[in-house]
DNA sequence: TCTTCGGATTTAGATTATCTTGATGCGTAA
DNA sequence: TTACGCATCAAGATAATCTAAATCCGAAGA
């Protein structure tokens, strides 16, 4: 942009304008400014470049032939300049993004999008995957889907799916498993990624005396807690949503009945007192609706 | 520009400058103000677009994935506008423009512009034939070539070509025409393009007893004059440049040995006090040579 | 040739936009 | 935890830009 930097952009859109319209009075009225501005405009435009890109005459500025194909290019970047504005303002109206963890992406989300597509062929889902929490006012993440108690600041948040926490283990190991107390022989692996699951909380919320399991692997995201467990590595505490379909074909096995309420579930979030657009509304119905059929399947799951 | 005129370019430029920088301390530095006023400038046209184009981390601004396509496009638009500048800016080094009256493009300078193409291939001539004598301060027009007396404001003129005016007809008409008293007989063709040359003038200069011509047709081209002549329509008065071939071949011939010197000639002219550039220095110095056959070819031209 | 008219330009002052500085906040690395 | 780098905010200073009115200029018409 070595050209670009010493000039008015202003000037140019002037004088391209001016090309584009032949007059200074109907550049000024398409810019909604006095004719006087863009003469000024037009003047310095032409100072800083250099040279004279319009013949004055009485019924307007016609372009001089140096300038001919200087508006061409002109227009040319202009066009796409506002082609760029257009396409980033509309997809808007087009485009909802969704922040979820990876794991509810993975397990959840991605599976069922073509669903979502199938009845909204006209809205793009964006599925930003990530551990952060973003902050929906400030950024371009329409939606959030959070694994937690609800309670965060800045949103509105509603409960779609509450989860229930238990031990699993892979399906040799849980044989080994008949009451609370066996827990103490086994080697644990942990998932740090959240606050929210742990031992003692588990315990607590079990009403059950708490024992210590062996210190195992700790691990920053769920999905790989579960798929140690299934190679064998030890026990963990999971959730229906992570662990469904292991337990449904039997890589996994809950070899104790106690499903804890540890007062967590996904959370559907939005900005905090906005009312969301059109899209979002429609993409939070159908959340809805497919979690119906997700959290009748938990409700079949094999456990104890 | 629907979307565009209600956009700040400086703000564009400034997103489209941290895009591809990373940091708005990076970005300042080439745009060569704060980091505070990218910042602002930044906030101002996600506000306008309506999305927030940039995820702000510890050590920079990563563009949003909203915004990766939209850059995209904004840089293309940039660079479309910087190539535009820089274009037109480099014409001046290597286009030369001639304002030249139609007559004198025509008959003498298209004609020998291969000659100047060969010496200087690298300045491309553009010849703007036109009446109007141009304001050389005011225009893309580097040089111009106008007939007179050489006084007009606000150029540097120096004659390249004195002219002499004399009576010209059709040969077969010529025969009839032995004296200035026989001009009473025929009919006038006169060119109303310039006030220089006129009959009044030419009686004056030549120091011979006015008579008058039967008044013809009145032209606005020298050379339509001329053209009448040969087609025997009548008389007319003329100078060497725009009929020496047709009195070098015949088709025309100057009957009365009187070649008055009205004081006129071809000029070639520079906007007052500025030193010219390289390449109007060239082809003012290509003009004089080549005019040199040309006044060495006017003397031996017949005539009485 | 004179007048008129449409448009461009100039000028000065008013108004906005933009920038700078210094303070503040926030997240990462030491 | 502190320190650092970077972004952001706030307020005042500065500079760009606009408007309005007067003026200029060339073309068309009387």
């Amino acid at each position: 942009m070595r050209n670009l930097n010493s000039m008015h952009l202003n000037g140019l859109r002037a004088v391209e304008t001016v090309a584009r319209t032949g007059s200074l009075q109907a550049a000024g009225e398409e810019l909604g400014v006095s004719a006087s501005a863009v003469s000024q405009q037009v003047n310095r435009t032409e100072k800083q470049i250099g040279k004279v890109l319009f013949r004055r005459t009485s019924r307007g500025l016609a372009p001089t032939e140096a300038g001919a194909a200087f508006f061409t290019r002109l227009s040319a970047g202009f066009r796409e300049l506002d082609a760029a504005v257009g396409q980033v303002r509309q997809s808007n109206a087009d485009t909802l993004v969704a922040s979820v963890a990876p794991s509810f992406a993975t397990k959840w989300l991605v599976p069922r999008l073509r669903h979502h597509f199938a009845r909204y062929p006209n809205v793009l889902v964006r599925v930003d995957a990530t551990e952060r929490l973003v902050d929906l006012s400030g950024s371009d993440v329409d939606v959030a889907i959070r694994m937690g108690d609800g309670r965060w600041p800045g949103v509105d948040a509603e409960l779609i799916l509450p989860q229930q926490v238990f031990v699993v283990a892979a399906a040799a190991k849980a044989e080994r498993i008949r009451s609370v107390a066996d827990l103490a022989r086994e080697t644990s692996i942990d998932d740090d990624s959240s606050r929210m699951v742990t031992w003692e909380r588990w315990f607590e919320a079990a009403g059950v005396a708490p024992v210590r399991p062996l210190q195992g692997a700790r691990l920053n995201d769920p999905l790989l807690c579960i798929d140690t467990v299934i190679a064998g590595q030890g026990i963990t505490l999971a959730w229906q949503l992570i662990c469904a379909d292991a337990l449904a074909d039997g890589r996994l096995a809950a070899p104790l009945p106690i499903r804890a309420d540890l007062g967590f579930g996904f959370w559907i979030c939005t900005a905090a007192g906005a009312r969301p657009p059109r899209k979002v509304r429609d993409f939070i119905a159908w959340v809805r609706e497919e979690m119906a059929e997700t959290a009748a399947l938990h409700a079949r799951l094999p456990s104890g």
